[in-house]
DNA sequence: CGTTCGATTGATGTCAGTCAACCCGAGTGG
DNA sequence: CCACTCGGGTTGACTGACATCAATCGAACG
């Protein structure tokens, strides 16, 4: 499954990725070496909670969903990795199995890296190791909004703070008003606001009948009026 | 507010922190020179949401809570921190306002550490960086468990799931069962899981009817049954 | 001994889950 | 080109669990 995309080059990999950028190039060129490259199509599983993880995963290009699943049986998303995140960090100094299932959303591109090269390159390179640290920060800083979103009981609410969130993370601005292309269906997006699809589909309507978002398929929306979605969490 | 209780000296307070554990004798004195002592007690709060912090903070002795406001306005605590974890990492890089408040649970003993200083030692000395990292993947996994959690509906498993966390986290075990001397209220135990006080209240008598639990005024549970816990929760 | 704050218990209301029917667009095959 | 199927989405009616409101209890403290 090596790549051979032709556009994924190994330079152009490395500099995607946040914890290579401030490298020298001599640097990114030894870092490139230890890169294997491999891709994945839609509804695979990159892989499954509780795997042996032998490689860091860094995705190139693509979307990839992270989750595990409730008491209850239900699917609970916890992240949406793209462009530049990396995955399968908790096993790089411990040895640790995968905490969650990762599943493709749409057709992705990863590079890996394996767990000793990349333990050597982190002690050798404090620079990347700083880096590291900088990322998790920020993932930690999102699954403390996420606990927090959670939190609320009203599921209007977590419906609006996750509209608010993928305009952050997907809003393209264009003269009709911001447009998201969705990286989640209806029911991807209960499962990660923790609701259920139907409240989802019901709120989103809600929405639209007060023009606050234009609703384009299934997998577009445009928002309309912002600040409403802001003022309805206080 | 320096620190005068005799028992947490220097070299203790160092020793005591996982992230300097790997040190040797010279680099603990080294680092020990840069602490600076103090003390909170119960119902103080360390930091608030927002605040510029320009040290990191490392707990030597004590319990705090970290909790952020819900849209609704409710109080959703994120972690109960203890002896040995550090807050404020998130500003240790970038130069951002704290992102929760933190209130002491019981009187707290805090070894600071200026920003600067901290980012020199990160980076002349790559074991802490290594370490950090380490502990960073922790509160990750413990974030991914609360985010699953907060994700199951029913409210009995919920309570049975914190009961289980607090089993692993402060049980000691005992001929008559497994003793928690509680961190929290019911009030805060409701505002960890993300319902009420009363849902709470409720669901600690049902296990004590079933005689899963034993309950001893409001401080302490005595875990009669930890396998029907288990089980309970699939 | 009285006050206070937290915990418990009970009664009631509400919102989101559940169940079910239906819709719609994409894809398939005749 | 149309008929059919299939999966996801929407909508409606109903229900149940938890929140809310309220009263009472009880332990801790001065």
């Amino acid at each position: 499954m090596a790549c051979n995309c032709g556009k994924c080059g190994h330079e152009i990999c490395t500099y995607r990725v946040p914890i290579f950028s401030n490298l020298s190039s001599e640097e990114m060129i030894e870092v490139t070496k230890l890169i294997v490259h491999k891709n994945y199509e839609k509804g695979e599983n990159i892989f499954l909670e509780q795997n042996e993880l032998d490689s860091l995963i860094i995705i190139n290009k693509g979307k990839v969903k992270a989750y595990k699943y409730t008491a209850e049986g239900k699917e609970q998303i916890l992240y949406i990795f793209s462009q530049g995140d990396f995955l399968g960090e908790n096993n790089l100094l411990k040895n640790t199995k995968a905490s969650y299932n990762v599943e493709v959303l749409e057709k992705t591109y990863i590079c890996t890296i394996k767990k000793e090269d990349f333990q050597k390159l982190i002690i050798e390179k404090p620079k990347i190791a700083l880096k590291v640290i900088e990322e998790l920060s920020r993932r930690i800083e999102r699954l403390e909004n996420s606990v927090q979103n959670m939190g609320t009981k009203n599921s209007e609410i977590r419906v609006n703070l996750v509209l608010l969130e993928f305009i952050e993370r997907y809003g393209i601005h264009s003269n009709e008003g911001i447009v998201i292309n969705l990286p989640l269906s209806r029911e991807g997006i209960a499962n990660y606001i923790g609701v259920t699809r139907e409240t989802v589909s019901r709120k989103l309507s809600l929405l639209y009948d007060e023009e606050i978002i234009d609703i384009i398929g299934n997998k577009k929306i445009i928002i309309l009026n912002k600040e409403a979605l802001e003022d309805s969490i206080k």
